[in-house]
DNA sequence: ACCTGAACACCGTTCAAGT
DNA sequence: ACCTGAACACCGTTCAAGT
């Protein structure tokens, strides 16, 4: 079993020939195997027993490779309709849903934020938020900015609590900054002194609830400003 | 002027000894001059004329190094309370000050993002943003789980824009989007090509208001979920 | 066109040895 | 304690040359 000189050459099955679809799911395995982090250009072209060279072929960079990996991801996003729950409370599961397989991976959380993404599951995704914020009575032209904020806020989220968990550190700063906030005084901060503990209180879920809530009521209600020109400011609103 | 034998040794003033302080705003000015991708171990190192190794003295990682380069940067976020202007106002224009600060340096946002800054700065902001909220009337266990929310907005927005800005392929990623909402029919994503053009309109400054303010009209609305078992799930509301 | 080896220009972090 | 050179184990991307 390790001579290599059994069957004089190619021993795999025959390298099968490069192929966009096949790096992409060659990435697939091996994030699932070992984590995004070892998905980089040099792991992918010895996986496929070539030099980093040829994949450029096929990808323009790194950043267009964890692209494609994520719209993959997204396809396991759970977009089944569930006509008996109230239309937030489906809202607020589909989030959660793409927040935890984000979470697993925050490489991608970083990906999505930064590369706009515009595959056929990210699109699926924004189709079913949009047409339940309709169902809720959102008007369109609020559902059309507030689509944004509500990926924004699960893509970040899992950024944030994806990271932390696979970064040993984590603890450490979580306790610096509770241990910041039982500091302060009143003198310091007070109103960081007078909120304390409830600064940090519940569990991931529950925040996690009442942060999608909070924005689905803000949304519902704020009517969108007039569409300005383009040298418009902070100035006034 | 180029021989190095006119002084027999250190040309350079007598090359200070390192400290934690010295070393961190070595790494400000590396980053004002060429950006936050150069403050490197290595490259600090041979700013301070010494091997990588000797930082690793003062600093854990370099994760902690970004931590200290932030919240030196939070120094700048406006904070002057303005009381002529509305508490809700004052609230965006302070975030927009953050995130203009984090826009320059996306690095930075996501260094925010992932290390729960407890710095002093950051503690002033927060500090800052309680101060209004209550002002504004906001229940104070809304506002603990609200600031919460700002601040992750305002630095994913700057994560998200920063990146984008000094990344090359951002408007090619813009269009691909931009191509795609227009390329939705009505069979394929029916909500999406009636949203059409709206789901990107609006220049990022109006967004963001918009946006801010449907966070602070939610918080107010919105009441706390009691703070149940660590072990409630998403099942109910 | 597609593929490749080799090179360029870097990284973070650790270790053993020095002062 | 503080500091260091050298090493380990990697990166992304480009280039000139091959098929």
């Amino acid at each position: 079993m390790q001579s290599t000189t059994s069957r004089s050459r190619r021993e795999r099955p025959a390298k099968p020939a490069l192929s966009r679809a096949g790096i992409i799911a060659t990435a697939v395995a091996v994030m699932r195997a070992e984590g995004l982090e070892h998905v980089t250009m040099r792991r992918l072209a010895a996986e496929l027993d070539t030099g980093p060279a040829s994949l450029y072929v096929y990808l323009r960079n790194t950043a267009e490779l964890h692209a494609a990996v994520l719209d993959e991801l997204l396809g396991f996003v759970g977009l089944v309709p569930d006509r008996s729950a109230q239309w937030a409370d489906t809202i607020v599961r589909m989030l959660w849903s793409y927040n935890g397989i984000l979470s697993g991976h925050p490489g991608l959380a970083r990906s999505a934020l930064v590369t706009r993404p515009a595959g056929p599951n990210y699109l699926a995704l924004v189709e079913g938020l949009l047409t339940l914020l309709r169902e809720g009575g959102i008007p369109d032209a609020q559902s059309a900015w507030g689509v944004d904020i509500l990926l924004l806020f699960a893509t970040s989220i899992a950024l944030e609590h994806g990271t932390r968990r696979q970064v040993m550190d984590a603890d450490e700063d979580e306790e610096a900054l509770e241990h910041a906030i039982h500091q302060a005084t009143t003198s310091n901060y007070p109103t960081i002194a007078a909120l304390g503990g409830d600064l940090l209180s519940g569990t991931p879920e529950a925040r996690f609830g009442w942060h999608v809530r909070v924005l689905l009521n803000g949304m519902a209600m704020t009517p969108r400003p007039p569409l300005e020109s383009e040298h418009e400011g902070l100035g006034r609103s």
